[in-house]
DNA sequence: GTCTATAGGAGGATAGAC
DNA sequence: GTCTATCCTCCTATAGAC
């Protein structure tokens, strides 16, 4: 997790965050107590409630913080690469993918719990999210107007199928696995990009 | 639903599959209460014991249901495609897809619900997916032997791309959006197979 | 096959001492 | 900043009448 995600907490609220989402990836949010999260911290329950209002809020920052990392991993390694319409694209997908693995119970839990958010935190998240999805359309639509991405789908269509490939990942990554998230990176952009059939 | 899926059940069991299902995608399988699947079906929440053992069971058997309408969807689509690896593999997509968002509430309660199913029952639909992807694994494996998927990466990596391609469409589909489910099947295998760059 | 009533337990959160 | 004790609500599931 960046130090831009927790600059303005303490330390003891940046380790329930990051234990609370290792249980949320494993168990679920809903099926996660608030006694699971105090016994991976060593403490009582009731004293997790000094340095959280509640465990939706838990929830709430999770989201936050796996969508900034996201976000700025890939915008960064996007700016780093330059004017070619498909380096930024590869880009795109190395920085997203890198940045998703190194908190990829972050990113699980945003993507997968997100519903449980209530009200205007759901809407906010919501809106973060469409607009980074937004953002990388704009890559793909660069693309097409380049001539150097296929036009026989839509900008938006294509950004579909870019995520639908891409977030799957957290359901199967692991760290200790057979594929560094370099590999992975390799693996998908390839995919995507090139497809799997010759010729 | 198939009615293979539900032909040793009752009406009234069948619908409380249905409803149960849809409220799950939308709130949660943990999120949903008893109270609110018997609303949905306009009896009390007791009464849905005299149909159902536990709100567990509901979990499973949508589990199963989803998982068995997609392999047989899958299977019948590639086992009339003829022996072409091209054909076979073009055809599993469009199977999968079709089954999948036919009952697009089943599938997306299987797949992100399916963690809540407890020991055994866990155990048995974990290997039921399984089973369904290394079938899945097959068919690409045999491409690369007749030389017509690349061989770069292992057969292995190129399913986890797959179904990475695949499932994550539940999350955005709507019966009543844009794309009909003939339509997300060519878009997706179509990514898939040949990538979104020109040349 | 559906109902009313209730058991029995667990969950999130708070009060107030130390 | 952590503790013990407790409140209050909601949940799944059962009992037993109709």
């Amino acid at each position: 997790m960046s130090d831009q995600a927790t600059h303005d907490r303490g330390a003891t609220a940046q380790r329930i965050l990051v234990d609370a989402a290792a249980l949320f990836r494993r168990l679920g949010y809903e099926r996660t107590t608030t006694r699971e999260i105090s016994e991976a911290l060593g403490i009582r329950k009731a004293s997790l409630y000094h340095h959280v209002s509640s465990k939706e809020d838990l929830l709430y920052e999770i989201c936050l913080a796996a969508l900034r990392d996201v976000e700025v991993g890939a915008q960064e390694a996007v700016a780093a690469a330059g004017d070619d319409p498909q380096d930024r694209l590869r880009a795109m997908v190395h920085g997203h993918t890198l940045a998703m693995l190194a908190n990829v119970n972050f990113s699980h839990t945003m993507l997968t719990d997100m519903r449980s958010l209530s009200g205007e935190r759901l809407q906010q998240v919501v809106a973060l999210r469409d607009r980074y999805e937004t953002w990388a359309e704009g890559l793909i639509a660069a693309g097409q107007k380049a001539g150097v991405v296929k036009s026989k789908h839509s900008a938006k269509q294509l950004t579909l199928g870019l995520f639908n490939m891409l977030n799957w990942t957290m359901f199967w990554y692991r760290a200790d696995g057979d594929l560094t998230p370099d590999e992975v990176a390799e693996l998908l952009g390839g995919i995507y990009f090139d497809g799997v059939f010759t010729g």
